[in-house]
DNA sequence: TGACAAGTTGTACAAATGTACGATATGCTG
DNA sequence: CAGCATATCGTACATTTGTACAACTTGTCA
């Protein structure tokens, strides 16, 4: 499973990637249209982020009448995994422990939650 | 406390700003010190980090004997709080609970750290 | 079938980023 | 006090990133 290493996608670019990834396969005019209104952005650019992730390799596209329909190329798990581990390393030297805590912390986790990350857990290591 | 806006941290410059906040104060080659043997980067490249980070606003620095200690201008919990969050917005669209799921899913989160977020989050809603 | 609306393509461009060299300044040691 | 080792400073520079326009192309509908 070679796992070659594609250009890092960056910051903008994992905005419109993850879109893509929500619906499946997306015109540009979709990922337009699920971009938070605050977002301020044109049709070109999203367009040119969309054509910037193809080339890296992330997405791939094919034809729709005269619109190009994206969808990935890659899983969004590997690509999840990676970034996830950048941020990790840069932010908090790998260390994942003080990350859930902040998540914890500001009360966007509930019991629910770990809960379920409980159950999780106990699968996982069996 | 006007939270002003302070420039966007780099990757790279978040990289070595969390070196500076587990030292507490620190001078470019303690900096370069504690970075990862894998980290290839000069003893220079770690300087105009650190001077970029002091420009844009994080770091602070005074002098002992002809080298610069740089310490932090801003608190550590501010910048991860707008990191984390503008990291979540990215690549989950703002929901904290993927990444819990991701990070407890990778066996770097045992079930010590489960309990320990539960007090956390208990006592939290007290 | 002809034109319009909606797409794509080519291209641009300033700013930010990552990386680092060479020159200069300065504590300290003999 | 001379000079070495160590710092900083000024600067550079190729890429990447974010953003977007203008021009060209092509389904589609009247």
């Amino acid at each position: 499973m070679a796992r070659r290493r594609l250009p890092a996608v960056s910051p903008a670019e994992t905005e419109i990637l993850r879109i893509v990834w929500q619906l499946n396969k997306a015109t540009v005019q979709k990922v337009c249209d699920r971009l938070p209104a605050k977002r301020k952005i044109t049709y070109a650019t999203v367009q040119t982020l969309l054509r910037r992730l193809e080339k890296k390799g992330y997405l791939k596209h094919n034809t729709d009448g005269k619109a190009h329909v994206f969808f990935p190329a890659v899983s969004s798990r590997d690509v999840i995994k990676r970034t996830v581990g950048d941020f990790l390393d840069r932010l908090f030297g790998g260390d994942p422990v003080p990350l859930m805590q902040y998540l914890a912390e500001h009360g966007k986790i509930d019991d629910g939650d770990i809960e379920n990350l409980k159950k999780l857990i106990s699968k996982n290591k069996q």
